[in-house]
RNA sequence: GGAGACGUCGCAUAGUCCGGUCUAGUGCGCCACCCUGCUAAGGUGGUAACGGGGCAACCCGUUCGAGGGUUCGAAUCCCUCCGUCUCCGCCA
């Protein structure tokens, strides 16, 4: 949810934003007349209560010959406040349900859609696999050789996209999470293990009900949702609070397990475990002010960038095109490694700034000096998840289908510098 | 799953049986000021969020776990749901 001044007194401002996303500029419109609408109906039901109330008072202290008429007579308002208070509802009802569709005002990003992005900088060199003599090998042979991965015991059991680590494999992604909860505490983030089940407020609070809802798992019976992403519950976390951030941001490290329904994408990325229904994350989540949202959104960056190094690939940073943001993110970087197999960047890495588009629809407030409250803003990345074993395994793979652990991993694998096929 | 108790403005609690004087009282905490040579103590006042109108002091409305209902009027009566606690059952 945006800021309803903002839209009032800047609304050209939010009609941009609208169309660098793709999306309606004229509800911006919309919602200027709903709100005209909503106050004047509320003026109406409010006057109308005031008396009301007044009147009541009167009949609780009237004589009993007064008492008949007051009676009448506030029996006759009573009627007009009720259909006064459906009015006012009403028109809030439907302010409201505008007042949400309105995506995030952009902050930055580039015009255009998902293949509008901007370089912002290369790191590392990719492997020269034909120097060296070999063609690379994808990640699921280079796993299925480790006996790390296993897909078709994962079909078997529980569909296509899903899979099992055994062995290695489990021990690289504990390996992983591991370093990057370390790194995470390191940077001051408090850890914490999150609930995977959510009720449907908060997961349209965090803006993923929105276009984007059929790639999210809800069980029906319950009325509650899986989550994509640790982002949600900790999103959530503070929600319906005042919470103080004169000693800084709040910064959780959530790790959790995630679920996408990968609707709309068959076909793509089917092989091995680069697009599945379920993995592990460890999320980075900031509670900041406004003012310091787009610095810290360069420190989850830098963080995200630490691991890349620690795990030693070659990757790139990009600047999310304005059509290609979650409808509440403001601006979003994306690291990518490079993916031998495939000669492509593969995405390692989101962190987006929601600025306080989140926190206005979770209520998450702050004092300010003053005294008074306002929304604060909030700011997620990732720091390691399950695909990146994809990217590990092809970069460092070698001729005899074993791979080099990289150094910075090795202590988390007790030590181990290669991981060797088995027969 | 069964039975019971409970949910009030930061915390604690009064009010609910018997609807109107509740504009929700009190204590603690917190803030400001006063007093006492320091400390401690004491005194006075203030102390929620959200929304609407002036856009400043102020006025009005909503909110007593949530949502419905009864009533001229609901913290208070009725219904449904949620949560917490205790006991029982079941599972681990």
């Amino acid at each position: 949810m945006i800021d309803l001044n903002l839209l009032r007194d800047e609304p050209e401002l939010v009609r941009e934003s609208q169309r660098l996303r793709g999306e309606d500029p004229e509800l911006v419109d919309r919602i200027i007349d709903a709100d005209a609408r909503r106050r004047s109906s509320l003026a109406a039901f409010e006057g109308a209560r005031a008396e009301q109330k007044s009147m009541g008072k009167q009949v609780a202290t009237a004589s009993a010959d007064e008492r008949p008429a007051l009676l009448a007579k506030t029996k006759e308002l009573a009627e007009r406040v009720k259909a006064f208070q459906a009015d006012a509802t009403q028109a809030g009802n439907e302010f409201d349900e505008l007042l949400r569709q309105i995506q995030n005002v952009v902050e930055g990003a580039p015009p255009g859609g998902e293949d509008d992005y901007i370089v912002v900088r290369e790191v590392g060199q990719a492997r020269d696999f034909t120097a060296e003599g070999f063609q690379p090998a994808d990640h699921l042979a280079i796993g299925e050789g480790l006996r790390a991965i296993d897909t078709a015991r994962g079909a078997k059991v529980s569909g296509s996209r899903f899979y099992y680590l055994t062995g290695i494999g489990a021990r690289l992604e504990l390996a992983l999470l591991n370093a990057a909860v370390d790194c995470a505490l390191r940077a001051g983030f408090t850890p914490v293990i999150t609930p995977t089940l959510v009720k449907p407020e908060v997961m349209a609070g965090t803006g993923f009900l929105g276009r984007h809802s059929d790639e999210i798992y809800h069980l029906g019976t319950d009325d509650l949702y899986l989550v994509g992403t640790s982002e949600v519950a900790l999103a959530g976390y503070h929600s319906d609070e005042i919470i103080d951030l004169s000693d800084g941001p709040l910064r959780y490290a959530g790790w959790s397990a995630c679920y996408r329904r990968e609707a709309g994408s068959h076909g793509k990325d089917v092989r091995g475990i680069i697009r599945v229904h379920q993995f592990h994350k460890v999320e980075m989540f900031s509670y900041t002010t406004v003012e310091d949202a787009a610095a810290e959104h360069q420190r989850l960056l830098a963080l995200e960038e630490e691991m890349l190094a620690l795990v030693d690939l070659p990757y790139r940073v990009i600047d999310t095109a304005a059509g290609d943001l979650g409808s509440s993110a403001a601006r979003k970087f994306d690291c990518e490694a490079w993916l031998p197999s495939q000669q492509r960047y593969l995405e390692l890495t989101s962190t987006s700034n929601c600025t306080t588009y989140q926190a206005r629809r979770l209520s998450v407030r702050e004092r300010t000096e003053s005294g008074a409250t306002r929304a604060v803003a909030t700011l997620n990345g990732t720091l390691a998840t399950t695909r990146w074993i994809v990217a590990i395994l092809e970069n460092h793979q070698q001729a005899d289908g074993s791979v080099t652990v990289p150094e910075g991993l090795r202590p988390y694998l007790g030590g181990l510098e290669v991981l060797i096929p088995k027969a």
